[in-house]
DNA sequence: GAAACGTGTCAATAAGGCTGACATAAAAGC
DNA sequence: GCTTTTATGTCAGCCTTATTGACACGTTTC
C-alpha cells in the first residue's frame, strides 16, 4: 500500500465516519420523538405542544419571551399552541410581579401529569442507552454533542443547571442592574 | 446526610442528567438541520428534499420502497419532492434490470453537487465536535447513540458500511431466495 | 390466469411553521 | 408628563411536509 492510496482510504474512512455521526442524529431523533408522538396524537395534540409543556415544565414561570428564545419560533407559531395548552388547563399564565406585562407560564397538575407521561418514554430511552453504553461512554457522549452545538445553545449547559431558563437565572426580586 | 435524603438526591441527579441527554439531542438536532435549511430555502427546496438526496446520494441505486422504508413516510408524500427532484435534474429513475417495476434512484451530477453543499457544513460540524471531543469520547458518543436507535435502525451500523441499504447489501445479479 | 407487488397519481386534510399588520397595556426614557 | 419601547396577543394568508383513501398500470410470481 502506498502513501497515496493509504490517505485516500484514510479519506474515505473520515468521510464515512463523518456520514455515520451524522445519520446516528437523524434516526436517534426520530426514534427519540416517535414514541410521544403517539401519545400526543391520541389527544389531538402535536410535537409542538410537547416542546412547550417540556420547556414550561423545565422552566416554571418562564415568561412568553424567553420560551420563543427557547424554541426559536414566531410568537405567531407559539401562540396557536400555547393558548390551546392554556384553554385545555394543562398550563397557567400569571400576571408578572416586578414587570405586569409579563405572562408567567407554568404547568398545572394536568399539564405535569401529561408532561410525565409523554417524557417518561424519553426518559427511559436515554436512560438505558447511558446504563447500557457506561459512564465513561456516557462522558464521550456529552462531550460530542455539546460540540455540536452552537455558541448560544451551549452556554445552557455550562452552569446551567436545576431549571434556570437563560443566563441570568430566575431570581425574584432583582430585576434593575 | 441519611439514606433516605441521598436516595432522593440521587434520584434527582439522575433524572436532571437524563433531561440534559434529552435537550442536548433536541438542540444538536436543530443546530444541525438549520444551516442546510438555509441553503436549501434558497433553490425553493426544504427538509424533505435534503434528506432524500442524501439518502440517494449515500445508496445509488436505492428503489423506491427502500428509501420509503429509511425516510418511514408514505410513498405520496416521497412522490411530491421525488418528482421534483427528477423534473429539476438532480435524480434520474432508472428501470430495474432485474425487475422492470422498479425506478432505481441515483444522483446527477447537478445532484452530487448539491448533496455536497448540503452535507458540507454538516460534516464540518460533525468533524469539528469529534476532533474537540476525542476519539476515546467519539467511541462513547456513538455507543450511547446506537443504544437510543431501535432494534432495525442498529442494524443499519452494525454491518453496514459503504453504501448499502438493507441487510441484504445490493448485490445485483441474485434477488430470488 | 390470478394474485401480489412496485410505483405513480388524484384529492382532501392536518400540523406547524412563516410574514405582515395591527392592538393594548406596561415600562422606561427624557 | 409625554413619548418610545417592550411584552404579549391576534387576525389573515401562505408554505411545506406529512397524512389517509382510492384508483391505475405494468410486472412478477404462484
Amino acid at each position: 500500500m502506498t502513501d497515496i492510496k493509504g490517505g485516500v482510504n484514510q479519506l474515505f474512512l473520515r468521510e464515512e465516519e463523518l456520514r455515520q455521526g451524522m445519520e446516528l442524529l437523524f434516526y436517534a431523533y426520530r426514534e427519540f420523538t416517535t414514541e410521544a408522538d403517539e401519545i400526543l396524537a391520541g389527544i389531538g395534540f402535536g410535537r409542538a405542544h410537547h416542546r412547550v409543556i417540556y420547556f414550561v415544565g423545565r422552566h416554571p414561570g418562564i415568561t412568553v419571551s424567553e420560551l420563543l428564545a427557547i424554541l426559536r419560533i414566531t410568537k405567531q407559531s407559539l401562540s396557536r399552541v400555547l393558548g390551546e395548552l392554556v384553554r385545555q388547563d394543562y398550563i397557567t399564565q400569571a400576571t408578572g410581579e416586578r414587570d405586569r406585562r409579563q405572562r408567567l407560564l407554568t404547568l398545572t397538575a394536568k399539564g405535569v401529569n401529561l408532561e410525565r407521561r409523554l417524557s417518561e418514554t424519553q426518559r427511559q430511552r436515554v436512560a438505558e442507552a447511558y446504563g447500557n453504553a457506561g459512564a465513561e461512554a456516557v462522558e464521550g457522549f456529552r462531550k460530542v454533542m455539546l460540540g455540536m452545538l452552537g455558541e448560544n445553545d451551549r452556554a445552557k449547559f455550562d452552569v446551567a443547571k436545576f431549571g434556570m431558563v437563560e443566563k441570568p437565572p430566575h431570581r425574584f426580586g432583582d430585576r434593575r442592574r
